[in-house]
DNA sequence: CCTATACCCAATTGAATTAGTAGGGAATTA
DNA sequence: TAATTCCCTACTAATTCAATTGGGTATAGG
């Protein structure tokens, strides 16, 4: 039970990030990821879909980069973890019913459910200022 | 971020046995398998495991097969999960501080740690009886 | 205008883990 | 002694995840 790269990487890229709001000048894709020890191309893809989801905002050419698009205090970790698609369930029957081979109600699932929500009430409520 | 087939059957498993407790009478692999949808020589290990947990007890021969060895009101989701190898945690780091990279202090660590210990507390918190 | 910077994007490969299979062995019962 | 059923290890297949490659486009500054 792990969470992938994509929650692991996209956190640690906000925070990064995050750090940087007040000044409001953009850090590159070259300096976050030495800084975080993660591959540059890899990382690539995470920001571009926190762009798309408008948690980050880019600039291109010299001194571009990007930077957060929305104060700490109003970008939790949800969004994140939603923005880079690291989905939050245990088992997969849990949001597609067509998988279960149980017709009616299965035991377990009460148990992954539970779980699952339980992850994303953390998420929730967890905002980046106060991972900084 | 999914929980692996060792904590699903598992638990699986363990909830049909508890079905039976009462009756006190060992259930063949074959029979679980069966029910379960679960691929036989696949679930015989995980039942190892279980058995080696001493959640589980044997008897070999005709009318063989695996029951509980406890009542379902003793036995919880966290023990079954411990007993399979399914592991509590959402990032190696967690458990192995020498794989993570930040000398002192990881921001992100924070809130892998709280889920996972989230997870943890409803795995602890849940007992077979309620399941069945 | 031209060049360096730095984001943008798709396709492919590589690595690791998980899931499942095969098959021989040993205990128990009838 | 034969049928049943657990016991155990090694191997293979499948899937998913992680990372790489490489070419494209916008912007700033000289």
């Amino acid at each position: 039970m792990k969470m992938t790269t994509k929650g692991r990487y996209g956190l640690r890229a906000m925070v990064e990030l995050a750090r940087y709001y007040e000044k409001e000048e953009f850090i590159s894709l070259k300096s976050i990821s030495q800084k975080q020890g993660i591959p540059e191309n890899y990382l690539e893809r995470l920001l571009a879909k926190l762009r798309k989801a408008s948690l980050v905002e880019t600039h291109r050419g010299t001194q571009g980069g990007y930077r957060i698009s929305r104060s700490p205090e109003e970008i939790n970790v949800y969004d994140i973890l939603f923005a880079v698609g690291e989905a939050i369930y245990l088992v997969e029957c849990t949001n597609n019913k067509s998988l279960c081979h149980m017709q009616d109600y299965c035991p377990s699932n009460v148990v992954w459910s539970k779980m699952a929500q339980q992850i994303e009430d953390v998420a929730k409520k967890t905002y980046l200022d106060e991972l900084i």
